[in-house]
DNA sequence: CGGGATGTTGAGGCAAGTCAATCTAAGTGG
DNA sequence: CCACTTAGATTGACTTGCCTCAACATCCCG
């Protein structure tokens, strides 16, 4: 299923099932570690269900999340000398192919097609992280809320009504964590967009999203309709 | 030269005279727009001499930086359908190989440890981003600046001794752009690390380094040794 | 039906932004 | 070689958006 928009997508049957010859199933539960901060890296992963946050911890306690992980998105590096740097765990039941790096780096050897479907997946993420560099170092609270918002939408609504109830797999402090903001302003942010009449917020943790041109302009985002896999390491 | 600390080493024989026989000569002068926000990519480069600087722009008329690219790195994405949502601009004068996307993408094919080679390059790249996206979200001006300096110091020197002159090849105000600053606070927070004795500024485009590990604590940054090639797009 | 985790709201402080003036350095032409 | 110009950098006074701290509300799950 995942198969027909991730990483499979629009690859030779060769390339497949070379894939396939080596692909391992790993589950994790809600709250667990998948990686650590310094862990070297071991296997790529390539989520079918379930989300996965990325974060860093500084010296001074704070925290970064560099980003969350979905279906259809991969996970790790391949580069063995260099450690993470971040540490990933999953905030809902993960279920994910694995791929071991020797395995995986023999197979990209072996075809081409998927090395550059790969490496044109890494130069998409270097992309979808400008923008995120432009949201922290440019943007209000009230902006990168919306920004975000929308990026959740374009990320994990393929089908259906683009207006109706959208889950957030996260809490506030991992948004606010994402956002280079606090809990208590991306609470006020979310008020601020309620008020303007942007988003409905039946529960914390679903937002309808009611007026997307709205949001784009507050968000100030261009448009960026190409669905992407998005790859976190 | 560059050669050999750039896109070419580690590689064989085979795949560098490949590339030697689509390379393209481009230079620009200080000023010269590269590409535009809105071009589609055509053309990809290693930079041989010289710096390059990659912003956007938003609707509000802010300014992003979003990198800096010098001697050994390299500009630019393959995929043909994205534009680059970044321009590039000399800010030197700027010496560097072009390859044309399609002969480029025809090498990878026949050559994988390139291929690979290039993932590599893609995936330390937003292995760095990170780090960048963790100064814009979690930290204060004077660690952003000390992040910048020792940032800027291990990407372009690779020889000497570390605490003489470094020259900066960009203006504060392209400072405070990629730091998400204004150039008052950039300012301010190069006062605040001379008056700790961190640094000397000789002139307002030199530093000298004298203090490393204090800089280093007070970036709250890891230390990350390996010489990396830097990728942008 | 508690009780801990999570989310919201309010009051006050501070780091960085804004606006404005001054200083410096690098040209440029007389 | 020096006055003049100009872009870049610095400094100061004031404002503001977000952070901090604290109280309160709500959700969730046994």
């Amino acid at each position: 299923m995942v198969r027909s928009y991730s990483l499979c997508s629009e690859l030779g049957d060769a390339a497949i099932s070379a894939l396939g010859s080596i692909a391992l199933d790993a589950d994790y539960e809600k709250g667990a570690v998948i990686f650590d901060q310094n862990d070297p890296f071991e296997k790529t992963f390539v989520v079918t269900n379930g989300f996965i946050r990325l974060s860093r911890l500084l010296a001074n306690g704070k925290r970064q999340i560099t980003g969350f992980i979905g279906p259809g998105d991969i996970l790790g590096g391949l580069r063995q000398q260099s450690t993470s740097h971040c540490t990933a765990e999953a905030i809902s039941d993960v279920q994910a192919c694995a791929f071991r790096r020797g395995d995986l780096l023999r197979v990209l050897h072996d075809h081409p097609d998927l090395c550059i479907r790969l490496l044109f997946a890494a130069t998409d993420e270097i992309e979808a992280q400008y923008e995120q560099i432009t949201l922290l170092g440019r943007k209000m609270a009230g902006q990168r809320l919306a920004a975000f918002l929308l990026t959740m939408q374009r990320r994990w609504r393929r089908d259906e009504h683009p207006e109706s109830a959208l889950p957030l797999p996260m809490g506030r402090v991992d948004i606010a964590d994402y956002l280079g903001l606090t809990v208590e302003s991306v609470s006020r942010a979310f008020h601020e967009i309620k008020d303007k009449g942007y988003i409905r917020l039946p529960k914390p943790s679903v937002v309808e999203l009611r007026n997307l041109p709205g949001l784009y302009q507050l968000a100030e985002m261009e448009d960026m309709p190409a669905p992407r896999v998005s790859m976190g390491l």
